[in-house]
Formats: structure tokens, C-alpha cells, sequence
DNA sequence: TGACATTTATTTTTT
DNA sequence: ATAAATGTCA
């Protein structure tokens, strides 16, 4: 296969670029994963670079996979000598072979969002001190990313952060870290700050790992945070063969402290690179990239690039503004129903929005139209209890230090100890200076009889599990926690115990997965399940055919044929949190821009004038950005999807389903009325002489009726 | 200790 | 609207 065949010219460049950095600034459907992919085989054929001298860094464990995948369609076997992976994987992985050189326990856990939340609260409250640890933790975060010390963080910190004096903050980080190093952790950040520091101490461990990355890529380079950006030019070191590639215009995780500059100041940082910039656009028709280009443009912080549409013409792009936001999920449900109709399959169809509250107005909307639905995200599969349960009895059998996962499951199911009880072992855990565990062994000294030997028993069924923790792969070894702690059981008496189980069986089929393509025990999978997104877990049962829900964030490097983005609206989209700063702005208008440039063919933006938050109604306007489009570029449609403004009239009607028992009404009938005449209900609420109808009228509008005096008569 | 009622926070996005 | 946290009583 001719490697350069089927590319246009500046894909054709990049892809031919041997030594030294590059960057590769690439439009949306501009072809990116392609180029990186024939650029890395083209290195393999034609340039006699080993396969284990080359590096892939992705942002996401799922578009490494994607990546591993078409490389071993392209080089075959070879690709599994490439080391393709994101930046946190790479860094475990680092850390799980060199961690010792800079004192880390060999066991060591990685903890995620909640640990860490957990562990400040027992910090703040052990210090005194009152703050949301959620605000604690973004203070730690900043203070990790910007590679700070306790000093600088005092020197350069206002006075006032996350509720506290920087000086009761900097006692917070620093128990906090003292606390991680006792407990074995290390979070988020620690995995790339470690290996930093672990290059910087030892030398030679960074070139043994520059002979594995020989020739590095980056993708996704504009959401690359300060550590990364250290990690990545460490790596590259005197050789350079750097490619970074990515879009200015798609960065999206400034929250994460990624810096956009990192990608806009690439020609500063290496004055030899090469540029390659692609923007031919595959991907969407010229409607829909005229309508991305009029809104990206109005960013300051930018490199200049248009994207050029290959494909011609297209669809309009349609707006619909609804009365409310539950009218807005009925049109959508509506509409795809539509699609449907016209051979759609419900897998070419995404919906996005701005916050994963919004999903669940939408969900049952399209439930009422009997449709499936896939939600990306969301509630996290990883997140949820029995999950965590069963995770922290293994984080407590993999390392008994994690005081934390051992407190958690202490009395799951209950074996009576109680709070009277775990005060006084973490008081001697504190006293004696020891883990938690210690003191649990230690309980004889500090509890009663009954209370001791329970707690024995615990310390017991740990240590079984411990030693099988060593030879026991994943699967046997959660199967094992449920059998020998008695947590199946106890869930089988609990009311909802039947969901759970289901969870927990969805959790042995995600190991078992694992174990399919790796080899390794329980602490191999705990590490994979730490590094893994939200986006990325399990999901359950998936219906057949089901529209894609998920937030714009999650939607970053795919693309479907029709897209919904919802809820273009001020306070969403641009989000209320991000509408002070500039940056803050630009970045929410990067967002739409990225939703925008999902869809292929068609796409439809939608919002409304009323909307529940909290459970509370409020009018909301449309979305500023909204008015960086020209009117001409979009196409206003009725409740019905038809054409508005253009003196068409609203046509075919699509009932829903049955009509409901007499007299009531229901979204998706047509009615006549006396005066207004034909119409579809759109939304009804109420019973009875109370009922209340929303009908569309051709020509008329939205009407909102008692049914009681309308005189409606139902037509078919 | 557990069942139940009441209060409170939560909604920005996630490797 | 809802889930989690807190409080109250048996």
C-alpha cells in the first residue's frame, strides 16, 4: 500500500517530515489521526526507524486504542512494538518500573477526584479549618500544575484562595501531602510531577526512556497543561524529533489548567519547526463550516486558518427555539424520529450539550418515542457505590496502607463496629503513629471484646485477600471480595440490591475484558480503572440503535452525520461560570465551535426561552454566539422541523403513538381548533378540567390552552 | 444501629 | 429535582 496515496499535498508533507520538531496545525476533519498514523508508518518503512523507538501520546486511552488499531492495519505486528498511550499511562507505567529511585512504595495507588475530596476533608477537619474541599482541591491542583513550591505558592497566591488565608491553604497542602505519602498515593497530577522529578533527579533514567522515544507525537497538543508541556520537552530532549499536533481553535480544558499558549508558542519554544497546516476539511459540508468559521473567527487568541469545505453545498444549518426545555427535548425527539423515517440509523444521529444535567430531560424524551439512547459520561459506572465498595476491598488488599479504602469497607455490610468503635482506632492509628490497619490489628488495646473480635475477623478476610492479590487475576479475584466479605449477600437482601448486583457484574465483565487483552492482577487493574474516563467506562446495556448523548466536551475528535447541539443559550452556552474573563468566553466559543464541527451533514442548534434549573424556571436569551452567525446561514424551523419565514406552512404531522384515554390529550396529536384550526400538541400537562395543552397552529404559533373552554377536536 | 425525616448543596466541562 | 448529609427517634 503506497503510504502517500489518497493524501492531499499537506498531509503529504507532514507525513514525509523525518527529524526535528514539527507542528501540525490541524483544522477539524482535517484528517489529523490519519496523517499521524501514515507518518509513523511512513517512519517504520521508509526511514528504518525501529517501532520501539517511537512514541504516541494521546489524550484519551480511547483514541489510543483507535490509534493501535489502524497502525496494526498499516504496519501489522510491528505495532505492538509502538508505544501508543496517553500522558498519564505512560507516566504510571514509568513510575511503576523507576518509582523506587525517588521513594515510592511499590504498591503504590493512584487516587482519583473522590479520594482526594475524602482526604481533604479529613484534613481540613483534622487542621480546623473550614473550606469546601472541593475548593481546597482546585488550590492543590493549581499548585501541582504550575509546579509550585510551598513558597512560591505563598509568594504568588492572593491572599484570599478557596475560602482560606494562602497561609492556612499551604498548612492544608502540605497535610495533604504528608498524608498522600503515608497513605502510598499519589493523584492526578502527582503521576506526570513524579516522573518529572524522577528525570530531572536521575538522568539516566530519562535516557534509558528517550531510547523507547526516539520519535515522539502529541496529539491533541493544544490541551496540554504545564506539566506535560515540561514531561514532552523533556522527553524530546537534544534529539527533537518532535510532532505536536493539534487545534488551537479546539482548546476546551483550560479548567484543567491546559495552556493553549503551549501549541501557540511551539515556534518560539523550538525556532526550527517545520509547520504544516491542514485545512481541507473532509468532514462537513459547506454550510455547516461556514457557520463554524463565523463563529471561531471572533476569537483574538488564535492562529490565523480557515477551513476550506471539500464537500459543496449541503443542508441548511437549522435553528429551532423552543417555549421551554422540555418542548426543546420533544422537538429533537420529534425530529429524530423524522430522520428515522428517512432511513436514518439512530448511531449516525449525536446530541450535545453544554452540562450533563441537561441530558436527562432529553432521555426521557426520547423514551417517550420509544427511541434508544447511548449516554457518553455522565453518572460515572467507576463512580458509583457498590463499584467503589467492592474497588476499595481490592485498593485495601493491594495496599493495606490506603487508610482511606480500608475505612470504607471497615463495617460494608455491617459487622458491628461502629463510629464509637473506628473513632477510637483512628485515634490509636494516630497515637501510635501507624496505619489504620496497624491500629486494627492493635484493636484488643482500645475496644471491648466483642467489638475486637470482630474487628480481627476483618483483619483477617484483608489478609486472605492480600495474599490472593498476588496470582489472581482480576475477575477471580473481584469475584472472590464478593464472595468471602459477604457483600453479594448482603446487597440480595437490600431493596434495589438488584440494580447493584447487575453493576457488579457489569464491573466482572469489564475485568474479564481487561484480562483479554492483558496479563496482569487485580493492582494492574485498579491502575487501569484509575486512568480511565468517564467517557471511557462500561455502559451497560446499549440498546441496538440509540442516539449518542454527551456533553461538547466528550464529542472532541468524533463526528456524526446529524448533530443536535441544545441549549444555545446565555448562562449555558456560554456557561454563567465563564462569561467574565476573555479567556474564559473564548474558550466556551472554542466549545461551540468544536460541537459544531462534529456534524457532517446536517446540523441543528436549538434553545429555548424557559428552562428549569434547580428546579426553578427562568426565562434564559440566546446565546451571544448566536449572534456571530449570519442570519442568512441559518434556517428557523416551526415545532415540526418545517421551514419558517419562508412562507411555507408546517405539513406533515407525526402523531406519536395511540391516543390517550378520552378527552386527555397528548404531545404528537393533531387537533382542530375553531378558531386557530389545525394544529399539533406539543406539550400537555395537567387532567381533567384542569388539563392544559401547547399547540402549534400553521400560521399561527404556539398556543397555550385550557382544554376545558378550547373546544379542541381531535383530527386523524 | 438503623429507619425515617429534614436540611443542604448541587450543575461546567475531565485525563 | 434530587442526592447526599445531617438530625431525630425507637
Amino acid at each position: 500500500m503506497d503510504l502517500l496515496r489518497d493524501l492531499n499535498p499537506a498531509q503529504r508533507e507532514a507525513v514525509q517530515h523525518y527529524t526535528g520538531p514539527a507542528l501540525v496545525v490541524a483544522g477539524a476533519g482535517s484528517g489529523k489521526t490519519r496523517t499521524v498514523v501514515h507518518r509513523i508508518a511512513y517512519l517504520i518503512r521508509h526511514r528504518g526507524v525501529y517501532p520501539t523507538e517511537i512514541l504516541a501520546v494521546t489524550f484519551t486511552n480511547k483514541a489510543a486504542g483507535e490509534m493501535k488499531e489502524r497502525l496494526a492495519r498499516m504496519v501489522g505486528p510491528a505495532a505492538r512494538e509502538l508505544w501508543v498511550s496517553t500522558f498519564h499511562s505512560a507516566a504510571l507505567r514509568i513510575l511503576r518500573v523507576y518509582g523506587e529511585y525517588i521513594g515510592l512504595k511499590p504498591g503504590f495507588v493512584v487516587y482519583d477526584e473522590d479520594d482526594q475530596l475524602a482526604l481533604l476533608k479529613e484534613v481540613l477537619g483534622g487542621l480546623g479549618l473550614e473550606t469546601r474541599p472541593q475548593y481546597a482541591r482546585g488550590v492543590i491542583d493549581r499548585i501541582k500544575n504550575r509546579m509550585w513550591s510551598v513558597d512560591a505558592f505563598l509568594r504568588e497566591a492572593e491572599d484570599w484562595v478557596g475560602g482560606l488565608p494562602k497561609e492556612q491553604m499551604a498548612a492544608v497542602y502540605q497535610a495533604y501531602e504528608a498524608r498522600m505519602r503515608a497513605l502510598g498515593a499519589v493523584d492526578f497530577n502527582d503521576l506526570l510531577l513524579k516522573v518529572i522529578g524522577l528525570f530531572e533527579a536521575h538522568p539516566e533514567v530519562l535516557h534509558r526512556v528517550q531510547q523507547r522515544a526516539r520519535f515522539i507525537h502529541v496529539d491533541e497538543y493544544q490541551d496540554t497543561n504545564p506539566a506535560q508541556y515540561r514531561l514532552t520537552r523533556l522527553l524530546a530532549g537534544a534529539e527533537r524529533n518532535l510532532m505536536v499536533v493539534g487545534d488551537p481553535d479546539q482548546s476546551i480544558y483550560g479548567f484543567r489548567n491546559a495552556d493553549i499558549h503551549n501549541i501557540l508558542n511551539f515556534e518560539k519554544d523550538y525556532p526550527d519547526a517545520r509547520v504544516y497546516r491542514l485545512e481541507e476539511n473532509y468532514r462537513s459540508t459547506e454550510a455547516i463550516l461556514r457557520v463554524a468559521n463565523a463563529v471561531i473567527e471572533k476569537n483574538a487568541l488564535r492562529l490565523e486558518k480557515t477551513l476550506r469545505p471539500v464537500r459543496s453545498g449541503g443542508d441548511p444549518v437549522f435553528l429551532y427555539r423552543a417555549p421551554d426545555h422540555r418542548e426543546e427535548a420533544a422537538f429533537v425527539a420529534r425530529e429524530v424520529q423524522r430522520l428515522k423515517g428517512r432511513g436514518r440509523r439512530l448511531d449516525e444521529i449525536a446530541v450535545l450539550y453544554r452540562t450533563n444535567a441537561q441530558s436527562r430531560v432529553l432521555e426521557e424524551a426520547f423514551r417517550r418515542q420509544n427511541l434508544g439512547v447511548r449516554i457518553v459520561g455522565g453518572v460515572g459506572f467507576y463512580e458509583r457505590r457498590e463499584v467503589k465498595d467492592v474497588l476499595a476491598y481490592a485498593r485495601a488488599a493491594v495496599n493495606p496502607a490506603d487508610d482511606l479504602a480500608v475505612k470504607r469497607v471497615l463495617n460494608v455490610p455491617a459487622r458491628g463496629i461502629g463510629q464509637t468503635s473506628l473513632a477510637k482506632l483512628s485515634q490509636l492509628a494516630e497515637t501510635a503513629r501507624v496505619s489504620f490497619f496497624e491500629a486494627l490489628r492493635r484493636a484488643g488495646e482500645v475496644l471491648a471484646r466483642p467489638q475486637a473480635q470482630a474487628v480481627q475477623r476483618f483483619v483477617a478476610l484483608i489478609e486472605g485477600l492480600a495474599n490472593a492479590a498476588y496470582d489472581t487475576g482480576p475477575d477471580a479475584f473481584l469475584r472472590l471480595v464478593l464472595a468471602e466479605t459477604g457483600y453479594a449477600d448482603m446487597l440480595r437482601r437490600e431493596p434495589d440490591g438488584e440494580a447493584r448486583l447487575e453493576n457488579l457484574e457489569e464491573l466482572l465483565r469489564a475485568a474479564r475484558e481487561w484480562e483479554e487483552q492483558h496479563a496482569g492482577t487485580i493492582a494492574d487493574f485498579l491502575d487501569e480503572v484509575a486512568l480511565t474516563a468517564r467517557a471511557e467506562e462500561p455502559e451497560g446495556e446499549v440498546p441496538a440503535e440509540a442516539v449518542t448523548l454527551m456533553t461538547l466536551h466528550n464529542a472532541k475528535g468524533l463526528e456524526f452525520p446529524v448533530v443536535f447541539i441544545v441549549g444555545v443559550e446565555e448562562g449555558l452556552l456560554p456557561h454563567r461560570s465563564s462569561t467574565a474573563r476573555v479567556e474564559d468566553l473564548e474558550e466556551e466559543r472554542r466549545l461551540f465551535y468544536v460541537g459544531i464541527t462534529r456534524a457532517q451533514e446536517r446540523l441543528y442548534l436549538t434553545l429555548s426561552e424557559e428552562r428549569e434549573t434547580y428546579g426553578r424556571r427562568e426565562a434564559v436569551r440566546a446565546s451571544r454566539f448566536l449572534e456571530d452567525i449570519p442570519e442568512a446561514f441559518l434556517q428557523p424551523l416551526s415545532p415540526f422541523g418545517e421551514p419558517l419565514g419562508a412562507g411555507r406552512e408546517p405539513v406533515a404531522v407525526r402523531p406519536t403513538r395511540r391516543s390517550s384515554a378520552a378527552g386527555g390529550f397528548r404531545g404528537g396529536e393533531k387537533v382542530r381548533h375553531p378558531r386557530f384550526g389545525q394544529g399539533l400538541v406539543v406539550a400537555a400537562s395537567g387532567e381533567g378540567d384542569r388539563q392544559e395543552v401547547t399547540v402549534h397552529f400553521a400560521g399561527v404559533g404556539l398556543k397555550k390552552l385550557l382544554v376545558k373552554y378550547a373546544g379542541l377536536e381531535r383530527i386523524e
